[in-house]
DNA sequence: GGGGCCATGTAACCCGTTACATGATTGA
DNA sequence: TCAATCATGTAACGGGTTACATGGCCCC
């Protein structure tokens, strides 16, 4: 799903600037499953203009930019709905963080505790954001997607603690000869 | 994190053809943090080549193209330790299934209901996935990695089943008046 | 017989990320 | 004063995905 078509499920949200869309996608309820940078979010909208799929007004400032607040189309809105009827492609995941944990016996222990710490951090943070969404006028899907980014949230923070010690006291730095492979020379140095 | 430095990680588990690394993205330990397809493999295990971060054998086979094992060099050893220890980049989740979830209310019932229950059928496959790697010679961070993407699977499959009622029984479709749920930026601060 | 597995690779394309460019206001 | 917030956009670059290209074996 490109974010053409998320700037379209954003504005049925209500009528918003490629700013405050952007927002969306950092803090706002978005953030858990997508995400987009001005650079993709101000283009997607010129198409989604020049296509008729939404609306612009444009709101002289003095002091500032104008402000160009975009709206849904009738055409921009069925086309959403026809993206959403598509079978949804495969979740993708990628994280940087457990690609290190994984290979924690290839880092120093304060690297190691630094990611740690970091990802910790990260998940407690987002959790944090997330429970501060009021989500009283929220409709069950968006109830439900919330819910889940706070559960996800909530049970990777709570592995980390809990799972502390067996990947941080049974640190063990790689020896190096664990049999995996077939012998190449001997590791010098390193770093 | 590119695919280059995570072929040169998948290597540290032992010497493997680009076939093989495809599959640890795909089946294998990885495929829960990172996926790679063969377009981003094969010209990536070429440009290590070429940098010296690893070597190659070509087993000739009759019947098959040749069979090119790749093994790690200690540059590209050192090179994956260094990338380790750079600080990581944010985790990124993409999950069309979670827009869709998000935005039930734009999909009819019947479609809604597939979504879940692929997303369902998903979480539980890949849980068992992971339940079937063999965990006894992996070192703690293996493990670590394992046990956090099993609890990951069995969590979000919880969650599905125990919050299905919410998504399915109070669904409720949009009542689709302008598409849009409320209005904001009707001036410019306020007045 | 046909589909899936083994096994490698190339090339085009698309999309998104990053960096660049501008600039005033507000709060610490 | 310095950082952050508001506010929009462009251009280049890079990377990965997709599709294309090949071909025999093995199991159902």
């Amino acid at each position: 799903m490109d974010v053409k078509t998320l700037c379209l499920g954003a504005l049925t949200l209500g009528d918003a600037t490629g700013y405050e869309i952007h927002k969306m996608f950092d803090d706002g309820p978005f953030g858990q499953f997508y995400d987009a940078g001005y650079g993709s979010i101000y283009p997607a909208l010129g198409a989604l203009l020049k296509a008729d799929l939404v609306t612009v007004v444009q709101l002289a400032q003095e002091k500032r930019p104008d402000k160009k607040v975009y709206s849904l189309t009738p055409s921009g809105l069925a086309l959403f709905k026809k993206a959403l009827a598509e079978p949804p492609a495969k979740d993708r995941f990628r994280s940087d963080h457990i690609v290190r944990l994984f290979f924690a016996d290839y880092m120093s222990k304060s690297d190691l505790q630094a990611v740690y710490d970091s990802y910790l951090c990260h998940f407690q943070t987002q959790a944090e954001k997330l429970r501060s969404i009021d989500i009283q006028n929220f409709r069950n899907g968006r109830t439900f997607a919330l819910q889940m980014g706070l559960r996800f949230y909530e049970t990777m923070s709570a592995f980390l603690v809990e799972n502390q010690g067996q990947l941080l006291n049974d640190y063990c730095p790689n020896p190096m000869d664990d049999g995996t492979e077939q012998t190449r020379n001997q590791g010098t140095g390193d770093d």
